[in-house]
This record gives structure tokens, sequence and C-alpha cells, in this order.
DNA sequence: CATGAATGAGTCTTCATTCAT
DNA sequence: CATGAATGAAGACTCATTCAT
């Protein structure tokens, strides 16, 4: 082995280090901010703190994010996806049929709001009245997640049969979902501690939104 | 008239004018916040700004108001408490019937959201993520929002003779209900402009919520 | 009695009973903030706070004295009189002897430092370090009470018959009484809440000044 | 000199220089503060004054010291072992005779109050009648100072085989060398410009002491 | 790429002083 | 004279961001 090759070997074991490194870093960077913004508040926190929290100098912080903001619009964007793949994961392989709903709110409430504490106050409340930039991410963030249950209820909708309904009311069906899970999320996991039984709100919940489907799509009874 | 009589009426005017000139001085001064805060953000605006657009100085500010965090918090609760009376003035002086559940989303959509922009960004939007402090006004008067939703709740049930049911299903409905509402101000009064048609989605909102609270509470098909 | 004369008599009483309230506000004024200067500094007392102590308006404070450095600096020379009084009255019904000096020192710190707590820390400690102007005002009053000092040095020294020194010996043991004191005000009645023994200090100061008055002015023992 | 050693040199060299930047910055800060202190007075004094004079930002005083206060207080101590190395630092070396105390007047009426006026004026007037945290410093530094004069007269008396007195009146004896020298450092060096003999002050002032010691110890007459 | 000291614009807040009543 | 609400200049302090090493 000569001393070219050598070396190429090097740099690829070194590269790899590196950008193993850096995603760590990044990580680490990610992680402490999101503990710090969901326990002191966004605007409480400093970069400093983060910094230290995440054992790297403030310098280092801006290489990987362009200012402040920036953490929390990727953290943003973060969440919005682990949400995502929590709901649709396992929707996408189930038979689209109105009971594979039944299953996505307690994933909801049981694998996000309660397991992610955190992640569940910087999405609810951290992210919320900032800036305008901060605003336009998390409004995409909740658009896509509200377009994605349109989409969903429709394909249900058509699975069964369903006479055909404007798009509008589809929208405002996902807007309510949107809405009745985002103010559980502050109502039983921010402000109380966490319901008493999440189970039979998870019941009572899909209860009540089969009822106002049910009421809303005029088929009847889904049931 | 004699002197004493007129000085009389002089202090009782001049005490009358300073009170309504203090009464004026404060709502220039939180109607210069109000529109501040919605248009800018809270944290975009200086209490220089909402001073120059009150026509008062800065120290007049801070003679009314502790600080700038006292300015959103007695914002949140003027807030509240149009609401409060928006919904249930009118809804005290009916039958207290299923029906009369029906005016309130439409009330709150036209005569809240679209009637006051300012009021609406500033509840759903402004007042969110700032200070602890802040949070704890806004919880108090949504816990307060939502509780008057379930006690009518279970006046109307209780007036069309439901079978009873626990205490926390009604809460959970009250949650519900302000998700909804909730996220349809975000939504369609801050997000977009204006939805299209306000009486449609209050129509197919009250059909929704009716065929939702009429599974949920197993009172079969309240029509 | 015509009601001319009655108008008089009304005008010399209701003058009469102006200035004593007028006397009686300006010494609520000064006391309040003689307690409040003392007790939370001069710096960290606000006119609002004299003005609610004294029960006047802030208005009122600014009727009988210009400034809040006004306040102040009356307060110095009223401390200053109540000092030469104390020090003086007795000192001048006396034989001017040596023997005479006895009492002051004990007098001072009795009936001054000890009696007059607030007074105390007023004169050697808030009034130290304001402005130039304060500063201006506590160098008269110590200087006035330095040159008492030294002329009843010459006094005494005259007296007793011994021979004459420089008059700037003379200043320079009155600089060095005045030093002794204050720092005797304020080590042990500012600092420590008051000494052990007032008459054994009051004692061996007095001792220690014959002896160093007697090295000074080279009239071998003065006892 | 291989490349390892010079890299060596120069990681020392650059850590050397930060080091004397950072030291010298503190330097000029601490400077700029009392030259300002001294010359306007610590309350007419501004951070921003402060900062330009010391070629520095507003900022960087703050990450230097924790507050105004705090540049008061680090003065204080540095003046504190300013004065206390100037004293003791000859008689440490001396025979701790009485007559070694012949030098310490001079020393601080010369090389002190003299040649560090603004040093001296804060000392004793500027860092007067502040807060009490800054109040709580001078008293410290104060007592340090009356608590070394204490210890070494009584050094002295022994080394004279005096006969053994009270430890107050020691403490006593302290306070009044410490409330001469201040009287005079404020008198002649702050309020007159400077007095016209130094060497005569000092030898009067010394043979006050000697005579007043000598008096209060009982040692009889110390020539 | 990493560091962390330096920057300095930006803001809240205080409070002595004024003056219309 | 008395009042006390209004004034607004002044200043301490923070912290996101930069950049020389």
């Amino acid at each position: 082995m000569n001393v070219q090759k050598r070396r190429n070997n090097e740099l690829s074991r070194s590269t790899l280090r590196r950008q193993r490194e850096k995603q760590h870093r990044v990580s680490s960077i990610l992680n402490a901010a999101e503990k710090l913004f969901a326990q002191k508040g966004y605007n409480q926190t400093s970069i400093e703190e983060i910094a230290d929290l995440a054992e790297v100098s403030v310098g280092t912080v801006y290489i990987h994010f362009k200012n402040k903001e920036d953490l929390l619009i990727k953290l943003i964007h973060e969440i919005g996806n682990i949400v995502s793949k929590l709901l649709w994961g396992e929707f996408e392989e189930s038979d689209h049929s109105i009971q594979a709903f039944n299953n996505l709110g307690q994933i909801f409430l049981t694998n996000f709001c309660l397991s992610n504490p955190e992640k569940n106050i910087i999405f609810f409340r951290e992210s919320v009245g900032q800036s305008a930039e901060v605003e336009e991410h998390r409004k995409q963030v909740i658009i896509k997640i509200t377009t994605d249950i349109k989409e969903r209820l429709q394909i249900v909708q058509q699975s069964i049969g369903g006479k055909p309904i404007p798009d509008s009311s589809y929208e405002l069906l996902a807007v309510f979902v949107v809405g009745m899970f985002a103010q559980m999320a502050i109502y039983y996991f921010i402000w109380q501690g966490k319901p008493d039984d999440i189970m039979d709100i998870s019941y009572k919940t899909m209860s009540f939104l089969f009822g106002g489907i049910g009421n809303l799509l005029g088929a009847g009874n889904p049931h």
C-alpha cells in the first residue's frame, strides 16, 4: 500500500468521521434548543445557553444554523415530519377504511403529546407568536397536516361509497380535526399534567368525530 | 344659581372630564397596543411606538400599565370579556334549547373573527408563546370560556332529557368546541384573508357539532 | 365689631394658621426625607415616597424645596446647626478651660450619634458622593465645624498660657478631631450597632486627644 | 527548530498575547472608570462614557464586570490593596519600632493622596453613599485597614514593653488613626488643592499621634 | 470547521420635574 | 398654595451576531 492510497484511506475515514460528528453536532444543538425552548421559552433562551447545553461554542451554532429563528424553524419542520410519520406510517399500510382512522387519535395523544412533551410545547406554544418568518413555516406545516387529513378523509369517503361533497367541506373537516387535537394537546398535556385516561378520551374523540363527520358528510351514521 | 352651586357644578364637571380623559387615555393606549401588536407582533413593537400612536408619552404608558407584559394581559382579558358577552349575551335570553347553540358559531365567526381581526390575531397568535405570566392569563381566559361552554352543554342536555354522562365528557366536548373555533379563527381569518362563505361554514360547523355531540352523548340523532 | 374688622381678624387668624401649617408641612417633608434617605439611601428614595410619608403631594414638595438635592442640602445644614448647638451651647457658658472640652466628645457620641442615628447616617454617609452641589454644602458645614473647633482650641491654649504656635497647626488639630469623631460615628454607630461603653470610649478619646494636643502644642502634659 | 516546535511557540505566543490583551482591556476599563468617577462623580458617569474612554464597546464592559456597581467595588478593593502594600510593604521590613510608624503617615499622604488624586477621591468620596452593596465592600476594606493598624500598634507596644491594655483600646486607636488620615485626605487633598507642606503636616501628625498614643496606652511620654 | 470574545443597536423602565386645574 | 397626572430625557443592561485566530 503506497502513501497515496494510505492518504486516501485516511481521508475517507476522516471524512466519514467528520460527517458523523457534524450530524451529531447538529443533533446536539437541536436537542439542546428543544429542551431549553420548552423549559424556559423561546424568548427567554439565549444562544449561549443552547451552545453550553450542546457542548459546542456559540460560533458553531451559527455554522449550522442561520440564526436563532432558524433553530425554531428547523424544530418546527422536524416535529411536523415526526407527526406525519406517526400518523400516516401505519395508515398507509392499512385498508384505508374508516376504522383505520380509529387509531390515529390515540397515536397522536400517546405517541406524540405524551411521549414528546417538549416537542408538544414547542409546536403548540413556543413557535406561536414569534416572528413573521417563524409563523410562515408553522403555517406551512399545519396546512400540510391539514391537507393530509383532508385527503385521507376523501379517500375514506370514496372507499365507503359516500355521495360526493364539496372539497371545501373536507377542508373544513380537516380544520376541525386539527383544531380538536391541537386543543387537546394544549389543554390536557400542557396545562394539565396529562389526562386521567387517554384511551377513554381517544375513544370518545373518535365517537365524536364519527358522529360529526357522518352528519356533515350526510352519510348517515357511519358505523 | 348662586356661586356655591356653580362651583359645585364646575368641580363636578372637571372631575367628570378628568375621568373621561383618563379613561380615554387608557383606551388610546390599549387600542394603540392592540393595533401594533397585531400588525408588527408583540416582540417587534416597542413601548415608544405604542406611546406615539396613542399620542401620549412613554411615561404615561407606565402610569396606567405596570409594564409591556401588562398591556398584553389587559388585552387578553378584554378580548375574553368581549367573546363571553358576544356568546352568552344572546344565549342567556334564549330558551337554552339545542337550537340556541346554532347562532353561537356564526356570532363568533362574524362578530368576533371577522369584525375584530386585530383582537383575533392577538388572542390566537400574539399572546401565545410569550412569557409564563402571559401564558397563565391566557390559560385562565380559555379555561373560563371552556367551562362556560361545558356548563351550557350540560344545561342543553338536561333540557332535552338526555341520559346522564360523566362530567369529563362535557369537558372534552367543550375542549373540542374551543379547538375547532380557535383553529377556524387561525386558519380562515388569520392565514387566509377570510372564508368565502361564513354562513355556509357556520352551518356546516353546527351540523358537524350536532352529529358529534349526539354520538358522544349517546342521545341518538339530535334533530 | 364691623365686618371689616371681623375680616381683618379672620385674615390674621388664617394667616397665622397658614404659617403654622406651612412650617408643619416643611418639617413633615424634611422628616420624611431624613427617615427615607437614612433607611433606603438617597439615590434609592423617590420624591413620591417622601411625599407619601409626609402626607403631602409631590407638587407640594417642589413648592418648598427647589429639587431633590435641595432636600439633602437643607438636611445637611440642619444637622450642622444641631451639632454646633450641641457642642458649643454648653461650652460657651463654661470657663473655656481645657476641661470644658472633656464633655464635648461624650455629648457628640451620646446626644448626636446615638440619639439621632438617622441624622448620623445622612451626614456621614448619604450626603457623601452625590453631586458637586451637595458636596459644596457638606464641605461648608464641615469646614465651619472644623474652624469652630480650631478657634476654641486657640482660646483654650491662650487661657492656659501656652506658647504661640502657627495657625496651621490649630487647623491640623481641628482636622484630626473632626476625623476622629467622624470615623467613630461611622465605625461604631453605623457599621456596628453601637459601642459597648460610650463613656469609656469617650474618656479614652479625650485622653488620646490631650496627649496628642499636648505633644503637638508643645505645652507639655496638659493635665 | 522544527514545525512542531514552532507551532507550540505560536500557540504559546497567541495565548499569551490574548491574556495580555484581556488584562489590558480590564485595566483600560478600570482606568477609564476611575478617571470618570473621580472627575464627574459615580452617578453622573454612564457606562457608555466609560466604554468610550476605554475604547471598547458597552458590551465588553459587561463581559468583564457584572454591572456598574461592580466597577466601583473592584476599584475599592484595588485601592485598598494599593494602600495596604504602600503602608505595610516597607513596615514589615523594618524593626517594628515606634519610629517605623513615622514614615507611614508621610507615605500615605505623599504616595497615595498626592500621587493618586483620583483614587483618593473615589475611596473617600465617590464610593460613599451609593448602594448597600458598595457600602459593604467599602466597610470590609476599611475594617481590614483598621485591623491591620490595630495589630501593628499591638506589635509596637509589645516591642517597647508597655503594659498590657484592652484589645478594644487598640481598636479605638486604630479607628482614630484611620479617621485622622481619612479627614486629611478629604480636607487637604480633595477640598483644598494640596497642603503647603506635607512634610510639616506629616511630622506634626506623628507628634500628635505619639502624644495621644502615649497618653492612651499609659506608657508615659514616648520621647 | 470550531472558537468565544467583542460588538453595539435596541429597549424597557425609572423618576425628577412641571403645570393645568 | 396644593394637587398629582403627564412628561420624556437618560441610562443600564441584554443578546443575537460577527470574525480574527
